[in-house]
DNA sequence: AATTATCCCAACCGCTCTTTC
DNA sequence: TGAAAGAGCGGTTGGGATAAT
């Protein structure tokens, strides 16, 4: 007996979400929070598959998102963990508070991929592509990269990370699992400090808005008055994310 | 100005993992 | 304990935007 689809295929939108669909996710999710995610087509009244609206909620609607391009330090850390980690986008992505899965796994393959091979170094084995570099390379990735970007002064060293906004741990399994090695200080500083978690991805709503939702409500084609939500202009509710957030850093 | 090529990213597909009964 | 259902993940694709000719 084979796998029932996800959702009746019959009847059910596919392709981009309008922003009436968008509205419509929104006002359910700010009004019953995320529950079963196949239940929510059928009582936000969307047309759409529930992964779909999942995915649609996930990877844009979410107000912690951050938007645009990854940040250089972010860049930094997305390909230390992925030399670590490998493809597993999902756990990158929990090390870069506001950023999806998607959005790393899009940016890699469409920026940091090039970037790496254009510096010589395999974006699969994070090695250097030339032999003959391979054999005289006696540096780690991380290295490797620091001293090349060192050169172009774009990028902070490692001793100055420990100092970025991008301060992460790794749990104790994570740790072994990493095999983190105190002779590489990149890694030893990415670990070594306590880093903000994405805020709690068990979404009590309504109430906890941010700004950057304010900001993703004036890029879609509705308002925020649309939602005939009050609190995005409220700055005590903008402080208690704050403060929620600083929380999990303490 | 029109056409073609390339890039980028939102969304989908299908598989795996986890949970429930 | 095993099957079914639900959720999550990573790979891939389609189409819009932009650049090049």
């Amino acid at each position: 007996m084979g796998r029932q689809p996800c959702c009746d295929k019959l009847g059910v939108k596919k392709g981009p979400w309008t922003a009436e669909e968008d509205k419509k996710l929104i006002n359910f999710i700010l009004n019953n929070g995320q529950c079963c995610w196949r239940a929510v087509p059928k009582l936000a009244d969307l047309r759409r598959c529930g992964k779909s609206c999942r995915l649609r909620w996930t990877n844009y609607l979410r107000p912690d998102l951050k938007r645009g391009l990854l940040t250089e330090e972010e860049e930094q850390l997305v390909i230390d963990l992925h030399a670590r980690l490998g493809n597993r986008w999902s756990k990158i992505a929990s090390r870069l508070p506001g950023r999806t899965d998607n959005e790393i796994k899009n940016h890699w393959n469409t920026y940091i991929k090039k970037k790496l091979l254009k510096m010589g170094i395999d974006p699969v084995t994070h090695e250097p592509l030339n032999k003959e570099a391979k054999a005289t390379e006696t540096t780690s990735y991380a290295d490797h990269v620091q001293l090349l970007e060192a050169n172009n002064k774009n990028i902070p060293s490692s001793e100055n990370s420990s100092s970025s906004p991008m301060e992460h741990n790794f749990s104790s399994d994570e740790s072994n699992f990493l095999s983190i090695s105190n002779d590489d200080p990149l890694m030893s500083c990415l670990c070594g400090v306590e880093i903000p978690q994405l805020v709690d991805p068990s979404w009590e709503f309504p109430g906890l808005w941010d700004e950057n939702f304010a900001g993703l409500l004036n890029c879609q084609d509705f308002g925020i008055q649309d939602f005939g939500i009050d609190c995005f202009d409220d700055v005590e509710a903008t402080n208690s994310l704050n403060t929620l957030e600083m929380g999990h850093n303490l």
